[in-house]
DNA sequence: TTAATATCGTTTCAAAGCTAACGATTTTGA
DNA sequence: TCAAAATCGTTAGCTTTGAAACGATATTAA
């Protein structure tokens, strides 16, 4: 076969098209997700998609160096600084220079944080609940597997 | 069980501890493949990945109107006026309203708009099957199979 | 010891992105 | 027919985002 796309010009055998839906569905689907949630939960909290992890990080660990912040939200230091900046302003959280290097720094969650986080999390886990509905128990497991096989492969 | 989760205070048995996977998975899986595109293959053609997706489907349609150009991309009408703004005085696509309706505006690609996506998009493609490749050919099918489930579902 | 290198977070600047308001146009309904 | 409502794309004003440059600090090497 020597049949050729006419777009492309490549090959149609050398057209990976099962990995072009893999990646146009799953980036839809990442999408759509960030969207509803920041528009049905988080809007009303006044916090993007990105603050609200980053709060949820320093839920769990309360206090996280901000490099750290940045590699589990898969954004740039700079956005982890504006975003921590805003989020501070908010009296959600407070920079904490280490003593040990003083180049580093903890962003602390306070109070006020802990407690709209209290409030804010029960909506936001139901609007998850909601939306991988559409997958049995089975399949969100399965699917699950195949996105951590993603991630470390291309160490994500 | 009465158990209750130290930090949400939901009892564990209500937490979807299998949702929550799916959500964090599939949204870091989503955001590492954006960087990596953008990084690697993007940047040095001065595109974004949205810009890019754009671009696409124009490749394809030749023109599209600017309200199924922010459907498709999943972002808002106004992102869609200041990114083909750029593109514009790129002379990569250029603006056209519709003499039947002229609120509308189609959006149409340039010679030179084709030429860029005919020597980037090889490029691109590579980068799509280099991240997929953790999967197999069957798993590839089976994970497009659930995302559009949920694309379907929640109207995505 | 000290100069070179590396690391970290912030700042700067430009683009991306959203909501809301707006003008222009079309459709609807009375 | 013609005012009210709906639809479309742009603009205004704002936050988010990242690359690059920058200062401060720490580590390495000679």
């Amino acid at each position: 076969m020597d049949t050729i796309n006419r777009l492309t010009q490549i090959p149609i055998d050398s057209l990976h098209v099962d990995a072009i839906a893999v990646v146009t569905n799953l980036y839809r689907v990442a999408q759509g997700l960030k969207n509803k949630m920041e528009q049905e939960v988080l809007a009303e909290f006044g916090l993007s998609w990105t603050a609200f992890s980053m709060l949820y990080d320093l839920w769990i660990w309360e206090s996280v160096e901000t490099k750290k912040l940045a590699l589990s939200s898969g954004v740039s230091k700079a956005t982890v600084s504006n975003i921590t900046k805003t989020l501070e302003s908010k009296e959600l959280c407070y920079r904490k220079t280490d003593n040990r290097d003083r180049r580093m720094t903890y962003v602390v969650l306070t109070d006020k944080g802990k407690q709209v986080m209290e409030t804010l999390y029960p909506r936001f886990h139901k609007g998850e609940i909601e939306i991988v509905s559409s997958l049995s128990k089975d399949e969100q497991i399965n699917m699950t597997k195949l996105l951590r096989q993603i991630i470390r492969d291309n160490q994500f």
